[in-house]
DNA sequence: TCCTATCTTAACATTTTTGTCTAACAAAAA
DNA sequence: TTTTTGTTAGACAAAAATGTTAAGATAGGA
């Protein structure tokens, strides 16, 4: 709580937030943060104390933006798939924003990761799951189990982005047309998991 | 080319290959993989000189193994469709065995990954991505650029075994579980991308 | 005006990791 | 038996990165 708020210490998460999970330099040293937040490496230590505080403070934050925005998608009044269609959107633009967020989840999974994903609440998945289940039972989306249901939509979604620059190169796809191509996959994902 | 081949050579490169795309210890230490393959540190560079042409090796090995049996799969004298399921057979098959590959891949591509990625052969690829198209006229998938029908197929793939841990944790589901669930996949895949 | 939170500069200690070198040794090959 | 090969052991140099500390500078608030 800084009696003069000089938005340093924001700054320097936003920073270190664009390079790790926008940019994916995720062996981002402090000196690189530091210098790309355009501060003084002490000042990283004075507002975070070390490097891992810093990073477990930037991966929470994005955390729990994201669940929060998608918890909302999931309890919301609506449809099932508006939710759905919701959830894409809200989803999608998280993963354009930062596209590798979830790599770096992964490769700190064994970490950092362990405490943060504890955190992550479960109640709104389950009461989507549930209505999937309803879903299917009336025939608008294919049976199966609610879990697969969540994981296809996922997959769906993230694969993509986080493989761009790879599918970029292999496909040999402009950065522009790609764009476009996951913009496309927005109604081409509700098309393929629903049956109406 | 050692004149007596003792193996310890492959021994090595077997156990960087376990610990990192199968275990998830990307950031392994020479001393780590040298313990965990039970030789002393020297015998790394002796064989391989540096860490950095070690992992290379392992990497360039791993992604030649999976993409000539992809290649096989695709190049084949099978229908579209059970070429497929060879691919899918094939692919979750590597994914099981090593889940981080690919996350290794995303992240260091930016460094090592640059030159590895070009030797990838993309005439297999071409050559299913137009009969895929073919396919799409006779209607028994879903029109859609190519490019998305490929994206979807290693999507639905890969990602829920990248997010493994993840997903364990998430909806409490036992190992022997997600195995089982996973397995699942293979016909779930299928019926989702074929109309008939 | 004085104080204090914010932030810089600079120097330095520490740790971690990589990579190199040399000596030694066992076992197979010649 | 001698040589070569594969491998260990130990010591060490060098680099990279983190973290600490002390000494200011500056500006806004009391």
């Amino acid at each position: 709580m800084p009696l003069k708020n000089t938005g340093t210490e924001q700054h320097i998460k936003d920073t270190a937030k664009r390079l790790l999970f926008a940019e994916g330099k995720l062996h981002a040293t402090t000196q690189e943060i530091a210098d790309a937040a355009g501060v003084n490496r002490t000042a990283l230590h004075y507002y975070f104390r070390s490097r891992d505080l810093l990073i477990a403070a930037i991966f929470q934050d994005a955390m729990q933006d994201l669940s929060q925005r998608l918890n909302e998608c999931m309890i919301s009044d609506e449809s099932f798939k508006a939710k759905t269609e919701k959830i894409i959107s809200v989803f999608l633009k998280h993963m354009i924003a930062f596209p590798y967020q979830e790599t770096f989840l992964v490769t700190e999974m064994n970490t950092l990761g362990k405490n943060l994903i504890t955190n992550i609440q479960s109640d709104p998945v389950k009461s989507y799951l549930k209505e999937a289940a309803v879903e299917m039972e009336k025939g608008t989306i294919e049976k199966m189990n609610p879990i697969h249901f969540l994981m296809n939509l996922f997959s769906l979604l993230s694969y993509p982005l986080i493989m761009a620059p790879l599918y970029k190169k292999l496909f040999r796809v402009s950065g522009k047309d790609f764009k476009e191509l996951i913009e496309e996959r927005e109604r081409l994902i509700i098309s393929l998991l629903f049956k109406q």
